[in-house]
DNA sequence: CGTTGAGTTGATGGAACTCAAATAGCGTGG
DNA sequence: CCACGCTATTTGAGTTCCATCAACTCAACG
């Protein structure tokens, strides 16, 4: 997020399948540039919506997308904020039709890969589908920890949590990871979490006033990390 | 759950894989039988600890396992409980070693999948890779799913969310939906969903009161599904 | 028949939600 | 560049829901 650098191949998740450094046939090459697409995403707009058929899955270059879950009735359940480097959609891959919406949080610009021809190359190449299995296995897990998240933490560790996850995913992506600009709003933010946008603001001013980050609006400077994790841990 | 019954083959999700039916190489057929093995697991043992090595993945044919975050600080995370028919660790399978434990809450029945000879047959096979990857996406899914139910509702919604969840499960897997016994204490479920065993407890007994379930311990006998589920759903 | 552990019920306090008002940011047009 | 209006964010006061602590019931078992 922040400034609109987008990352390059070499540290986007898919840079083991898509690249031979480490692989070996021309089959497995066929991925790079030749049937990836790159597009554009306007802030507020949908990549995807649920119900559409899933034919695609996408790496984030740069921006922010946030994954809503619409299976349940309340609107705007956010499961995950994508960002640079990162894939989405991986979990929609089993059924024909997609059980999220993603929509960007900022403008974005992607990376849209056609699921029907990097199936066909998993078929041919082993070793793409073993780091595929690998991917998506890493996508479940990231779920699992919203959940440990959420359930066992209070308000104040929740939001410290996040800003750690964010600052080091943040770093992962060569992005600074103890000053940034974030994309999403209290709301979005609150949603996440499991709380209300107040709570969210009142524990960003708690944090501020012990010291361990500044914040000002969207621009979040975290001054303390290693107290910042032990207020995360302090369960 | 319930009677030590043991479901059949035909009810595993794996029988899309290990049969015949609909696959067509002689070396798919090689799982039937031949490489998995079945085991009884006693009341409180582990099938593996977190650490262990990752060598196979399990398929529960009948009791209860229960699945434990050791990541987080805390003790006793539950994530997840298997129930009959279902995998376990599947999420593990990207890591060399797992990051859960899983423990039997009742004495329970397995089959163990080694993850080695797995592979060897999803590079063989195309049909079987994608079935699995099938598998494992829906593995993702049931995480998501836990984490809406806790994050967006309330204690009485989540623990009717919860009975119509093992009711569903025990149904598939060929038991009765409608009057089962728990297998899992108070403190487990209560775990499992962020509450503590004495909200779990009034939980049932309000439910109870409305005349929407019977309760007596562990053995629940749902009255009003569709109470129930509208119970679950006035978030 | 006493002990033990699980489950239930009651009373109380605290964390987060709700509603409401004040303030700060931000884009737009003058 | 500044003033305006709109939205996002912060702050405050009161309320609700659940955790906590503690007592009690019940069934299993020696």
């Amino acid at each position: 997020m922040h400034e609109a650098k987008r990352i390059g191949c070499e540290l986007c998740g898919l840079w083991k399948i898509c690249f031979p450094g480490r692989v070996a046939s021309s089959s497995e090459r066929r991925l790079n540039g030749l049937l990836i697409r790159r597009m554009r995403v306007p802030r507020g707009k949908a990549l995807y919506r649920s119900g559409d058929k899933v034919e695609s899955f996408y790496m984030i270059r740069s921006g922010c997308i946030k994954e809503l879950d619409d299976s349940t009735g309340r609107q705007g359940a956010l499961i995950n904020f994508a960002l640079p480097g990162e894939m989405l959609s991986l979990q929609s891959l089993g059924s024909a039709f997609s059980n999220t919406t993603s929509i960007a949080v900022e403008p974005s610009f992607i990376c849209v890969v056609p699921w029907s021809a990097f199936n066909q190359l998993c078929t041919e190449s082993p070793r793409v589908a073993a780091e595929f299995i690998r991917l998506i296995a890493k996508a479940g897990t990231a779920a699992r920890d919203l959940l440990t998240l959420i359930r066992d933490k209070e308000a104040l560790e929740r939001v410290s949590g996040f800003l750690l996850n964010v600052s080091g995913r943040l770093q992962a992506s060569g992005s600074r990871g103890r000053e940034f600009r974030l994309a999403m709003n209290r709301d979005d933010i609150a949603n996440y979490l499991g709380l209300r946008s107040e709570t969210v603001s009142r524990c960003f001013t708690e944090l501020a006033r012990r010291q361990l980050i500044k914040v000002q609006a969207k621009r979040v400077n975290i001054l303390q990390t290693n107290e910042l994790r032990k207020v995360f841990l302090s369960a």
